[in-house]
DNA sequence: GACTTAAATCTTTTT
DNA sequence: GATTTAAGTC
């Protein structure tokens, strides 16, 4: 073989920032490394984020063509974020980076190349509901097999087989952890993720784990595909890395194997997905890798003050799996953090709101503040209150827009002019109507796929004895008039026109829900086609949930109620946490595990870290249950080890109540 | 086969 | 407390 060995080329490096005196040391060092395997710990508050928008200019700067950038985040909106602040920072260059979530860009390579694994490239993205319906279809033709058995039920089957497929873990050893009770049907438990996987490259369908899956597969089965796609990648970038999974972690050295130059961001304390079958492990273990790898800390925080630092870094003590922080900061020094107790979740919701107000008033805005909570439930009763004080909010996480019913069913109305082959989709609008059930549902689907696409749809002989004949009419009607809609996002519009009398006797609350269609016809608007916009919508939802804010036509931005896994990476002056109680945070679900209490702890962590100038906690003395009713409640077993470092606060209630007494007395 | 009612089972966090 | 499953009725 011969060998011919090409120059160095010089590429033009041309710095126009001023790198050294807008980062400290350590950032500096980071950016500015030539190392190719870099490891970036950065604590809570510590510039990640800069040192990131640093690191792409930095390279840009150094010659490296924009578009041979890829930056993974975790989520759409970071990506933005950051390509926005470079842009800001340098100039257009950085629109060009390539990368997005993971999902979004294996996507990205799957649309173009998987024809080499036979996915055809018009495939359709299944989101969790999809995956459910999927499995409760094929799981009733195995449950007959094993009568008189307890099956695992159809979320169950779902989060085993992507913990399996994430975790690159078989599913005897995940039932015998997590599901002993279920280790006897494990063979039928297999046949049916054959028939699921089957059932998947049928019909055209992937779900979220298999977008990160085939990709992989990709690299393995086509060495030369896998290639080109690492040629195109010269620099890697990875952002919260300590929340990616085993087949993250392998797609990043797939995609770095060429070039070999790879930066990865993170910090094992905010790890808090392990759920999805993340693991620190990843982080801890980048050094480990046969390339050498530099490691830079990022230890100096900015956001915070030392009264919240410290209260932070005492919280971690508490981990059965001991992590090195020492942050720092130089910020000047703030009130203790304030633990709150409250009667009730009534009286914890009245504080909020009037010490929010309260701040108000003294010129902080409502954007500086977030109210942060562990389950999505959880701030029920305080947008009771602020509804009824008129503060505006704006609430993340929990039920996604795009997953509520109602938008759902339109959604299907619209998959199917998209895709006619969508027996999903078919499968939820044709059961809409009145007088069909699954079973007829699925006869219509079959006679729709061998019918030709035109007019006469449903005109055969064979349904025009059924009673619901007339509706099956109108819905072809409405389809084929919303299919000729010119700008297209109008056949939203009457869309819901036509589902309104569905929406009706489906649900109580109408206006509400259609007033959510409208929004939807809204959010469509800017999208040039359909097909881009339901891609987005089961990619990349908008991370607003359902519940509706009412800042829309007010002035002020919102007040922000976030669930903490919605709130990493973001920051604001005053945080207040609600509802620390053991049972909630750590969960209960946590309970049996030190593992498991050890992920809590760091979600509460990461709560804590949000705060920029004060931090409270408050724990209702009581709750209420269901089935219990009232109980006394324990405040979160995070808390009183680290009592030494808040201070307690006793709300008073003004003496209002001597009317009452009064009432009483007599 | 669709719809209604009663009993059982989860209940969290997200791409 | 809500959703899902199973059993019973139209």
């Amino acid at each position: 073989m011969k060998k011919f060995r090409l120059k160095a080329v010089q590429r033009t490096s041309n710095f126009s920032i001023d790198y050294k005196n807008d980062l400290n040391e350590a950032q500096f060092k980071a950016v500015s490394s030539s190392a190719k395997r870099q490891l970036i710990l950065a604590g809570a508050g510590t510039g990640k984020t800069k040192t990131l928008v640093y690191k792409v200019a930095w390279l840009i700067e150094s010659g490296v063509p924009a578009e041979h950038i890829v930056l993974l985040t975790f989520t759409r909106r970071a990506a933005q974020e950051m390509m926005n602040r470079a842009t800001e920072l340098l100039d257009e260059r950085c629109q060009r980076i390539k990368g997005g979530t993971f999902h979004s860009f294996c996507t990205q390579i799957l649309r173009e190349h998987g024809t080499l694994l036979g996915i055809s490239n018009d495939f359709t993205i299944l989101d969790t509901a999809d995956t459910h319906d999927v499995l409760h279809h094929l799981r009733s033709k195995f449950v007959e097999k094993k009568k008189g058995e307890r099956y695992p039920n159809k979320q169950t089957l779902a989060k085993l087989f992507s913990l399996k497929r994430n975790k690159q873990i078989d599913i005897r050893v995940l039932l015998q952890q997590f599901y002993p009770q279920f280790t006897k049907l494990e063979d039928s438990i297999h046949e049916l993720y054959k028939a699921f996987e089957s059932y998947k490259s049928i019909h055209h369908l992937l779900d979220f784990d298999d977008l990160l899956t085939k990709t992989l597969q990709l690299f393995v089965e086509n060495p030369r595909v896998g290639e080109q796609i690492a040629s195109t990648c010269e620099y890697l970038l990875v952002d919260e890395y300590q929340d990616t999974n085993t087949i993250q972690s392998l797609l990043c050295e797939a995609f770095s194997s060429i070039h070999q130059k790879i930066t990865v961001v993170g910090d094992d304390a905010q790890s808090i997905y392990s759920f999805r079958g993340a693991s620190y492990d990843n982080i801890r273990n980048f050094p480990a890798s046969e390339h050498p790898t530099e490691l830079t800390k990022l230890e100096q925080n900015y956001r915070s003050t030392p009264q919240i630092l410290n209260f932070a870094n005492e919280l971690l003590k508490q981990s059965h799996n001991l992590f090195e922080k020492k942050l720092f900061t130089e910020r000047n020094e703030s009130d203790l953090p304030a633990i709150i107790p409250t009667i009730d979740q009534i009286e914890e919701a009245e504080f909020l709101t009037q010490y929010i107000l309260h701040l108000r008033e003294h010129q902080l805005e409502f954007k500086e503040m977030a109210v942060l909570f562990r389950n999505a439930s959880d701030s029920y009763q305080l947008e009771l209150a602020l509804n009824a004080k008129n503060i505006p909010f704006q609430k993340f996480g929990g039920q996604k827009f795009t997953e509520a019913a109602h938008i759902k069913d339109l959604l299907a109305y619209l998959r199917v002019l998209n895709n006619p082959n969508d027996t999903l989709a078919w499968q939820r609008l044709l059961t809409n109507i009145e007088g069909i059930g699954p079973k007829n549902a699925e006869d219509l689907f079959l006679w729709i796929q061998h019918s030709s696409r035109n007019e006469t749809w449903f005109q055969s002989e064979e349904w025009m004895t059924k009673s619901y004949y007339n509706e099956l009419k109108s819905l072809s009607k409405v389809l084929i008039e919303a299919f000729n809609c010119k700008p297209w996002h109008e056949s939203i519009a009457m869309l819901s026109n036509y589902y309104r009398p569905i929406c009706k006797r489906k649900y109580d609350d109408v206006e509400k829900r259609m007033d959510d269609l409208d929004v939807l016809e809204q959010i469509a608007k800017p999208y040039a086609s359909m097909n881009i916009f339901l891609n987005d919508m089961v990619l990349e939802p908008f991370t607003e949930s359902v519940i509706d804010t009412q800042h829309t036509n007010e002035e002020e931005s919102p007040l922000i109620l976030s669930t903490i896994h919605s709130a990493k990476g973001l920051e604001w002056r005053h945080v207040f946490v609600i509802n620390c109680l053991d049972g909630i945070m750590p969960s209960m679900f946590a309970m049996d595990s030190d593992e498991a209490i050890d992920e809590e702890l760091r979600l509460f962590y990461v709560a804590s870290t949000r705060a920029k100038d004060m931090l409270y906690f408050s724990h209702p003395r009581t709750s209420y249950k269901a089935r219990t009713g009232e109980y006394l409640t324990k405040m979160s077993r995070f808390l009183e080890p680290v009592k030494h470092v808040m201070e307690p606060w006793v709300l008073e209630h003004e003496i209002q109540e001597k009317e009452n007494y009064k009432q009483l007395e007599s």
